[in-house]
This record gives structure tokens, sequence and C-alpha cells, in this order.
DNA sequence: ATGTCC
């Protein structure tokens, strides 16, 4: 396919339909966030996803979009489970459930700064991170683990990890609807049986950050934040257990394409329609996954407060708990129709706006916490989400990468970089050199450019901007 | 992202 872009609007690209797409593309960003690196494909793939089964209103991409597996990261697709729509692991992604929370501590920066030397200490000393490596729970064998991908975060704050108001500020109350744990093989379940309350590696880190700028007072205080507080950010995922079951269900669907008379531009979209028995199976496996995603994030959040207790005496509570990766079934007017979705999300975050019936009552005024990573030394965001998002009700997941991780191992070594945040003020607890060098802040777009153009694209709204005091990476 | 190739 050809593949041009006709700009709609300062925030908005349009790829027009044509054989053998069943609806437009629709790119929300500016000139300058556009994939421009030589050989990324993912505006092609924007409009592979336009030609899958069952697919509705457009394929669309975040502003942080970049080249994934089958579907482009920042990716957005929603088919009609009642019209043959389909389910695609790509379009969820490996690492199932990916995600960020959002922890806001009792604290301004300047009060902790005697005690941020020994925080950080703690914090690298206690969270694991790095491939492979043991997490903050062992579970006992596969029972107690379909246990936890049955109940996700409500699991671990029932079984100690936690408090209960934490599953308030979970998305879907910490636990994702129609997990089935038989569907998780029992390489996935091996592989994760260890996991549990780990960061893993790659662009998932640990973050101790202060609010730097606040953009809407109400929604900020709604959310628990205020200037100079200092906050935890969370970004992890379902580790090799969602690997392992991406991988095992990617090769069943890839098998059943011809069964089902399915023709896709590129076998990395290999999908089914949702209503079949590998879509049923898949869904019920990615929920399993998503759960073991949320209770790691449980784990970690619990570590960084005992951190915090025990260096400073301070209190942390949950702003928010959001997955940037998955498939969820939902219902929106399409055509001035309520229809049964499914919703592909793949580095994209749902964004829920105000009144929304799934919020809690706490934040139904203002909608719902997007948050938005940025990488090392950079700044993150956090949004809100707005009415009349044409994107399923979905905002931007982070900065996106530009670079690739050979090219950052070229340009940038890890003793240097952190030489140079540590300069800035910016502790860092690493898990290898390699691995800091290829997550380089230059490595990503700029995530202010993101966020302003997730606003001015209508996604989200602006609440407030953290800057990182210290980074554990994984 | 990932026991970076069963």
């Amino acid at each position: 396919m050809d593949i041009t872009l006709v700009q709609d609007g300062p925030f908005r690209f349009r790829i027009d339909q044509q054989d053998p797409m069943r609806v437009p593309g629709v790119v929300f960003a500016t000139r300058d966030l556009l994939p421009q690196a030589a050989g990324d494909k993912a505006l092609e793939q924007v409009a592979n996803v336009a030609t899958l089964p069952g697919i509705v209103r457009a394929s669309f991409a975040m502003p942080d979009v970049h080249w994934g597996y089958g579907f482009p990261i920042g990716g957005v697709a929603a088919t009609d489970i009642e019209d043959a729509g389909v389910v695609s692991p790509g379009g969820v992604g490996f690492d199932i459930s990916c995600g960020v929370r959002l922890l806001a501590a009792d604290i301004e920066c300047d009060p902790l700064a005697p005690n941020m030397r020994t925080l950080m200490d703690i914090l690298g000393d206690t969270i694991p991170r790095g491939m492979g490596r043991g997490g903050l729970w062992k579970l006992k064998g596969r029972p107690q683990m379909e246990e936890l991908l049955v109940g996700g975060a409500r699991y671990a704050v029932e079984s100690g990890h936690g408090v209960p108001r934490d599953l308030a500020r979970c998305e879907d109350y910490g636990v994702l609807d129609g997990a089935d744990p038989s569907q998780v093989g029992q390489r996935a379940v091996e592989r994760g049986l260890q996991q549990v309350g780990s960061l893993g590696s790659g662009n998932h880190f640990l973050e101790v950050q202060a609010v730097d700028r606040v953009y809407d007072a109400e929604a900020a205080a709604a959310f628990g934040l205020r200037p100079d507080q200092v906050c935890v950010m969370i970004h992890c995922g379902s580790r090799g257990l969602g690997h392992q079951v991406c991988t095992d269900h990617v090769r069943v669907m890839d098998q059943s394409l011809r069964t089902y008379g399915i023709h896709v531009p590129d076998r990395q979209l290999a999908c089914v329609p949702v209503v079949s028995p590998p879509g049923r199976a898949y869904l019920g496996a990615m929920a399993a996954a998503a759960n073991y995603g949320r209770a790691n994030r449980q784990l970690l959040a619990e570590a960084a407060r005992h951190a915090f207790a025990v260096a400073a005496g301070v209190d942390v509570d949950l702003v928010y708990d959001i997955s940037h990766n998955t498939a969820k079934i939902e219902t929106h007017e399409v055509d001035g129709v309520q229809r049964r979705l499914c919703v592909h999300r793949k580095g994209a975050t749902r964004a829920l706006p105000p009144g929304d019936p799934s919020l809690p009552e706490d934040l139904a005024g203002a909608g719902q916490p997007v948050l938005v990573p940025g990488t090392m030394g950079t700044a993150s965001y956090v949004m809100v989400g707005t009415p009349g998002n044409d994107a399923f009700l979905s905002a931007c997941h982070g900065a996106g990468r530009v670079w690739s991780r050979h090219q950052a191992l070229r340009r940038v070594r890890g003793e240097e970089l952190r030489s140079e945040l540590e300069a800035q003020g910016i502790a860092v607890r690493p898990s290898s050199w390699r691995g800091l060098a290829e997550e380089a802040p230059g490595a990503y777009k700029d995530v202010d450019a993101v966020a302003t153009a997730t606003e001015g694209a209508g996604l989200a709204r602006l609440v407030a901007r953290l800057h990182p005091l210290g980074v554990v990476k994984g």
C-alpha cells in the first residue's frame, strides 16, 4: 500500500481508506512527532491494522507511535465482536498489561532531601530488576498462581500486600474480568512463579519524582497531587509470564488464520474472531496475564511504601494504576449504535472522561488519571481523560522510541550517562550499563511534545508535570 | 518487552 498522510488539523493526520483497508487510518501528531527514522514502518502498520476483519471507525495512532510487532506501538483498534470482529495478540503486545502506577508521598522535595540518599539506597537494594532475577513474592506453585491470575492486585491485597483503598485507585479495581488460568500454559506459569514483584528491564523503572508544574489545580487536588510533592512512578508489566502467553497464543492464531478464512497483509497481525474458541482462549489468557501485571505493580508499590516509611517515616498513597497494553471488551457508540467492541490498546492508555460510570466516586468529577512516563532524565506527565475522544477514549502512553536499541548502544555509554544524570541531581540505581545506555533520553521522542500534542488532539488534558529525583532502572 | 534462539 502507498501511504499518503493528509493533514486534517494541527494535531491530526489521515490515511485515506484504500483497498484492502476497511477503514481509514488516523494519526494524532505534529509533523515533528511523525515516525521519521529510516525503516520505521509504523505508518504502514497503521494502514495494515485498518484491514482487520470487523474493525470500526479507524485505525488510530497516538502521538508517541512507533514501529512494533504487527501493530504499531501507540496504536488503537476496535473490532465489532458481533460483526466477525477479530482479536489479535499483536494488538496487545508481548508485555501484556504493561502499565504505570503513580503514588503520592505525604512530603515535599525539600524536607525529603536529607533522606533522599538513604531512600534511593533502600530502593536500590530492595527493588528486584533486570533480566531474569527473582521477585519479591515467591508463589508456591500452580494452584497459588491460578489464584493470582484470577484475582490480580485484589489477590495481592487480600494476601497482605497493600490496603483495600489501593484497589479503588486501580483500573478495573485491580482485576480484569474474564481471566481463564487454564489457557495459561505450564511454561508461562513456571516463568512467572519467581517474578511477582520485579521490574524487568528495557524501559521499565521505578522513579522518585516531584510535581514541578500543575496545569489543572482542581484535577490535581482530586488526584491527591500538590506542587513540589514527592511521587513514585512504577512502570512495568507481566514479565516472562505475559511474554510466554503472547508467544503461545500467537502460534495458535498463526495456524488458525486459514481456518477462519482471514487474510492479513502481515503475518504478525495473526488474529481470529473474538467469539471463536482460539479468540476466547487468548482473551482468557490475556486477562490472566493482565492480572499478573497488576499484582506485580501492587507488590512493587508496597516495597516503595516500605522504603519511604524506613527512610523518612512518610506515608505513600496510590494515585492510580493504569495499563497501556490490553484488549478489552467495551461498549462504544459507533454510527449512532451502541456496539460491543474489542478495543486493542497497544502502547495506548484508556482515558475515561469526567462522569464515566466505571470511575470510582472520588474520581468521577475530575475524570480518569492518564499516566505518561517519560524516560530517564526527562519529565513525566499526569493527564486526565476528556469528553469527545473519538479514539475509543484512548491517549498516549509515554515518549515513544526513535533510536533502535542498537543505535542507542553505538551513541551512548551507560557509565557516562549515569554521570550526566547525577550531575543534574538525578540519583541513578542501574541494573546494567548496557540497559542504561539503551534507554538514554536521546533514544526517545520529546515527552513534552507528546503530552502537548495529546492535549492539542483532544485526547486528554494536562494536569501535572513531574520531574525525576531518582531512578531505579530495570 | 523477553531465561534478547528450544
